[in-house]
DNA sequence: AAAAAAT
């Protein structure tokens, strides 16, 4: 093995030295200024409200406005419309419109540092042995392999700088101590800051956030400025970002504020389970990205307290969960059956880890001229996971469970374990197994979508603080969620399609760290002996004699469809299209496609430098 | 069949 930054990293003692210079909390305006209006001085003198460059259709229907432009290209001009009266549009009534950085403090309105948290976190961090789960891992991005397809697709970048996301994006960028892109970062955030509508797949834990929010971020701030409409106490955001569970649209917000911080974009978040009213407030104080579930952003339609139609940037997070069965009626009626603006209008962008064909057809419905990338991480299903499967019958999957934690408990130092996340089929068996482990000695804690959203939210702290070292979760905590320090997943009931497995241990190995996932499986999962046995194999995993009899004997099963568990998440069903049926599921064949373009990474991270993860 | 997502 080779080694490489996360090393470094992972064994770095000075990861908190990194000063942290942002502790002075700074007001910021009272009133609702544009974002292109703030932290510009010349912007001190309102003028008057002139005609905006292009409107909302307020026919409602047409859906179809051309902001500035329209077609893709995002006009430069960012600083027509001056002061031109936004913040008299209808919130805060009680504060005169003052549109600039220089006047109208108002503590209500002070931005909260998003970053003073993250010394806690560090502190946190040193409760853990950083380098207990860390093995070596050389040269991770060297060869990553990159797919992109597409019309004209813009060149890759190598570091942030290459790209202009401004001055106060820079800053933030620093603070959150990213110092290179990622590779989905890369490649993603010129095609996005083109103006391209993307299909991305990019494995677990590489950035896949930042990816989409710096360059709605940016573009909005560079965007020129139009007149949103004034219509009671609707709210237009220019940006929406949806996620298939609460907390991953939290922990979308949480990073989207750090991104965000000071560049007067504003970001808001809303989901179920939690108060409306509360979010119905900070809706009204303004929002420029909407963060939400889909249940939740229906309901604020109907209520007409959101309009889409200032939309200009959409991004599905997770995109092919939300495009499966269970979502895809509300997805069809937020994006095409509200007054969100056309595709081609608007700027679209997916995200996944895992983007089966049959929901890439689905998907294309919300595309235009879309590129398609798929960028390999060594890592995640691959190198830095280590997976093992082993057969335990139904009745015994709680003594077999019972031994690993003990085994894991005699490992650690001073009694502290390793955070460890259990995956169970049903909240039903969550809850009994998490019972169970708790009156044996392992507290445990459990999270599913019968518990309430506190509970859900008191769960996963508990569980990233270490005090509870055990989650046993549902598939609600199988995708996104970034959950630091967690070095067992396991499987203690397989999911029933391999891209679920595929996401769930991808909650370990995450920012370069290693991490072991455990399967059990039994007579029950035989429908996913093939494709795991199949991915494992890609991932140079050891496969047990059994599983591969298993395999050699059972159905092709287990997805939805053959290929999209391919090598790294999938290839752009365009393609395979054009090739005709191309069943070569297994043997890494790649079917033609253009997979081994070098990325050419760098690497070089400075001891207790982290990347841009997710 | 289950999970998630609005009240």
């Amino acid at each position: 093995m080779r080694t490489s930054w996360a090393d470094s990293v992972a064994n770095s003692p000075s990861e908190t030295a990194v000063s942290n210079n942002n502790s002075v909390p700074r007001p910021t305006q009272s009133t609702y200024v544009p974002p292109h209006l703030r932290s510009n001085s010349a912007a001190d003198t309102p003028t008057p409200a002139g005609p905006p460059t292009a409107r909302p259709s307020f026919s409602g229907n047409t859906g179809g406005s051309r902001w500035g432009g329209g077609g893709g290209a995002r006009p430069e001009s960012g600083r027509q419309g001056q002061g031109n009266g936004y913040a008299a549009a209808g919130r805060d009534g009680g504060s005169s419109g003052r549109n600039n950085r220089s006047g109208g403090w108002d503590r209500r309105e002070r931005e909260v540092n998003p970053f003073v948290n993250d010394d806690k976190v560090d502190e946190v961090k040193q409760g853990f042995r950083e380098h207990e789960n860390t093995v070596i891992n050389f040269d991770a991005y060297e060869d990553i392999p990159v797919e992109i397809s597409g019309e004209n697709v813009p060149p890759p970048v190598n570091t942030f700088a290459e790209i202009d996301l401004g001055e106060m994006m820079n800053q933030n960028i620093r603070r959150c101590k990213y110092v290179k892109p990622t590779p989905v970062q890369r490649y993603a955030i010129p095609i996005a800051l083109a103006g391209r509508d993307l299909m991305a797949c990019a494995q677990t834990g590489s950035g896949k956030t930042a990816a989409f929010c710096f360059p709605i971020i940016t573009g909005i701030m560079r965007d020129q400025y139009i007149q949103r409409s004034r219509g009671g106490r609707t709210v237009y955001p220019l940006g929406l970002i949806l996620s298939p569970t609460r907390e991953l649209s939290c922990q979308i917000h949480d990073e989207a504020k750090k991104f965000s911080y000071q560049t007067g974009v504003k970001v808001v978040v809303a989901y179920g389970g939690a108060s409306i009213n509360q979010q119905l407030r900070e809706l009204e104080r303004g929002v420029d990205i909407l963060v939400a579930t889909p249940g939740r952003l229906v309901d604020l339609l109907e209520r007409a307290r959101v309009s889409l139609q200032a939309i200009r940037y959409l991004a599905l997070d997770e995109a092919d969960r939300m495009l499966d069965m269970g979502f895809e009626p509300q997805i069809r009626k937020i994006v095409e059956q509200m007054d969100m603006p056309n595709r081609g209008v608007r700027q679209t962008m997916l995200f996944s880890a895992t983007f089966p064909r049959e929901i890439q057809r689905l998907a294309s419905d919300f595309l235009s001229n879309y590129i398609f990338l798929a960028v390999g991480r060594v890592g995640s299903s691959t190198d830095l996971i280590v997976q093992r499967v082993e057969f335990v019958p139904e009745s015994d999957k709680r003594s077999h469970l019972m031994d690993l934690l003990h085994a894991q408990r005699e490992n650690g130092e001073h009694g502290k374990q390793a955070l460890t996340l259990v995956f169970v089929e049903t909240k039903k068996g969550a809850d009994s197994l998490e019972h169970w482990l708790c009156i044996n000695g392992f507290p445990s804690t459990t999270i599913h979508g019968d518990r309430s959203q506190q509970e859900r939210e008191l769960a996963l702290r508990s569980f990233k603080s270490g005090k509870t070292p055990i989650l046993v979760a549902t598939d609600v905590a199988a995708r996104g969620l970034d959950i630091p320090h967690v070095a067992h997943v396991v499987n203690f009931d397989l999911p029933n399609d391999i891209d679920d497995y595929v996401h769930r241990i991808g909650r370990t190995g995450r920012a370069g760290k290693s991490g072991l996932a455990t399967a059990f499986f039994n007579d029950s999962n035989l429908s996913l002996a093939r494709p795991l046995a199949e991915l494992m194999h890609e991932a140079n995993q050891e496969v047990p004699q059994w599983l591969t009899h298993y395999a050699s004997r059972a159905p092709y099963g287990g997805n939805k469809n053959r290929r999209s568990g391919g090598r790294f998440g999938g290839c752009d069903f365009r393609r395979e299209e054009s090739f005709g049926k191309n069943l070569d599921y297994y043997g890494g064949g790649n079917g033609g496609t253009a997979f081994g373009v070098p990325a050419d990474y760098g690497g070089g991270y400075a001891p207790g430098i982290t990347s841009a993860w997710d």
